[in-house]
DNA sequence: CTCAATGCAAATCATTTGCACACCC
DNA sequence: GGGTGTGCAAATGATTTGCATTGAG
């Protein structure tokens, strides 16, 4: 998915982002990038955390939730809350905006994209005056069996 | 908002749903609903317990948590998990569904409708065969300023 | 009477924070 | 070198849980 030229492309944008905040360039944030970039789908920090250790690579929670912040604001990352419990991650650079549809049973996440969305943000930031910078949309709802002609 | 009339309609609602699930009709379960009731906005547990304890009715906060639970299960509060922090109720009764908009300067809460949403419900549940028995949509946005002609 | 519900306090669990040491600049 | 970043462990804060007591049925 992410190949080895995509990764540079993120890890320039990563480095133009902590050199204009006068952030440090450590070997663990770029570590961290590049762990993330290797998920296929959405994670929380302990399967990150666990992910790295499988691999020997040593970091702290603290410094995942302190890279993921950075990773958040240079916008190589989204954030996610379903559900009440843990956030969840997934790289964001070479992803187009989508939106996720939640299979309860199984606690599968799809990702879709419908431009009608966009089409209430825009009517939502002209009545109500607002600049909208984010949104967030989740279904949540459970396989139709093949059967199941009507609900 | 909420009369007289209106709650005896809910609370009936309530008593129905404890009776047909074998649950007690205890007085703090009243209460509670009834505060609840009279909140005109979002609130999370920790304003209500305060609220409450303001106007010595005695709960505590494991009651709280126990009878939200039940008023979400019958469908009389609806459970919002607005930002990364605590969850946000609101009562469901009277109140037709709608999404929200969060200005994030001020942490207001505007409630709104669109009938698109139901449009993109109704492909996705077509698309994805599934059936959607909840969803959740947020926009994050700040106000714009008078002589904001263009963003 | 009996067992579910309550209240309190302790336990969880994700996330945050404090601090000593390490290392980027 | 100086101060930010890291790792560890302790702190936090919302929610849950355990348990003795209460009270609805």
């Amino acid at each position: 998915m992410t190949d080895q030229n995509d990764f540079e492309i993120v890890a320039s944008v990563f480095t133009q982002f902590l050199e204009s905040n006068k952030h440090r360039k450590t070997p663990e944030r770029y570590t961290i990038l590049k762990e993330i970039y290797k998920q296929k789908d959405h994670f929380d920090i302990d399967t990150l955390f666990a992910y790295m250790n499988s691999k020997n690579y040593r970091v702290s929670k603290a410094t995942l939730y302190n890279t993921i912040e950075l990773l958040l604001e240079s916008g190589l990352v989204r954030r996610h809350q379903f559900g009440q419990n843990q956030a969840y991650f997934e790289k964001s650079y070479f992803d187009k905006q989508h939106d996720h549809l939640i299979i309860e049973d199984t606690g599968e996440v799809i990702e879709f994209c419908d431009p009608r969305v966009q089409l209430i943000k825009k009517t939502i930031e002209d009545v109500f005056k607002v600049s909208i910078h984010k949104h967030s949309l989740v279904f949540y709802g459970t396989k139709k069996e093949p059967d199941d002609k009507k609900s």
